[in-house]
DNA sequence: CAAAAACTACCAACTAGTAGGTAAGGAACC
DNA sequence: GGTTCCTTACCTACTAGTTGGTAGTTTTTG
């Protein structure tokens, strides 16, 4: 019997916010008291370090996409699609503002100062997106859904890399339709003909 | 007279390093005084406010990136080739440890939480980088020296983002090869056969 | 000498984190 | 049914240390 608005979540909701907002250092538990509407201490409670929160925060967040990402595959069988419906989650994120950014993006660029118990769910984060990407394109490269210009591993880890670097674009220009506009020779490379 | 050691710009280098590594919320004024050798209100005499420090870094950041991109074109008068140096100079960056990340691409990650006059100075960079590399992209078209399957500003802004994202993945997995690996495909596309 | 660049000595605000207390809710026991 | 006991979740009040920043003074230097 999970409740929706419990405390701990809500503090895990707001600390994500503040983190995509402006990073590991970006956010304190002032911010996250005044946002939940309790006090300090009281998340201290639930969270007894600033670590074992983050850690808390992406264990959670990664939870999260390795669900998503098996539900996405549950739907859609085409190799192809399933690239499309992943760079398209976050261009609608991006676009309607809901989630301007990846946390485990955001924290790896400031991976050395981060606590390493929090380094390392980032880590295993990329480490799993990176694998969920290889398994699809070798799949649609076997099938001949998808035409590849080089190993797999690789193919995976540019795609994921432009999507990244994507989000890093949008966020610098201010403007979220260059997301669109960088992945889509990226998926339309991929397309058989 | 530009002396190679003063203080101005030894407050910068340590700066500079601090924000590769943690971001412009990840330094301090006592972390630059500990390094450079001064006390902290020194700091304040060059740079009144933090901001001043950040924006004059990437302003000066911004400035060698304009300057260096220039010199590169003058060396080489191949598409091609200047793609792969400014590629392989962020290689040997990454691989020696030297840079480990561009300053910029950390920012725009934490953007939204960045003072509104070192905000500007980061979209400025990548709005050089990315006309940079559009100036090429579409010269190298026009010669034949390149193949492209998009319009060049787009084939410009999805190879920085593969530039930025490699970076990202590098870092999160702690090593550093993985930017050559990402990078290699991305040029080869563009090689004529 | 005068300007530049450093210094000492502060400050208020904020940082993560701690100590100790209170109120509410069950469960266990008689 | 009432009492005891433990747990959860919050609170107030505090700590030691850090933050960016200031005022005023001394040293260095062209």
């Amino acid at each position: 019997m999970s409740n929706l608005s419990n405390t701990y979540d809500e503090i895990l909701n707001s600390a994500e916010k503040l983190i995509v907002s402006g990073g590991y250092n970006g956010f304190s538990y002032a911010d996250i008291a005044a946002v939940v509407g309790i006090r300090k201490a009281s998340i201290h409670h639930h969270f007894p370090s600033k670590a074992d929160l983050a850690r808390a925060l992406v264990a959670r967040y990664r939870a999260n996409a390795v669900t998503g990402l098996a539900e996405v595959e549950s739907k859609f069988s085409d190799p192809l699609e399933l690239l499309k419906t992943y760079a398209g989650f976050w261009a609608q994120c991006i676009g309607d503002a809901s989630r301007p950014f990846c946390v485990c993006a955001l924290l790896a660029s400031e991976l050395p100062a981060l606590p390493p118990e929090v380094a390392v769910e980032v880590r295993a984060y990329f480490q799993h997106l990176s694998g969920w990407l290889t398994s699809v394109i070798e799949r649609g490269d076997q099938q001949g859904a998808l035409v590849i210009s080089c190993p797999a591993r690789v193919e995976a880890e540019a795609f994921m890399a432009t999507v990244h670097g994507a989000m890093l674009s949008a966020r610098a220009y201010g403007t979220p339709a260059v997301f669109e506009l960088i992945l889509e020779p990226s998926l339309q490379r991929l397309r058989p003909r």
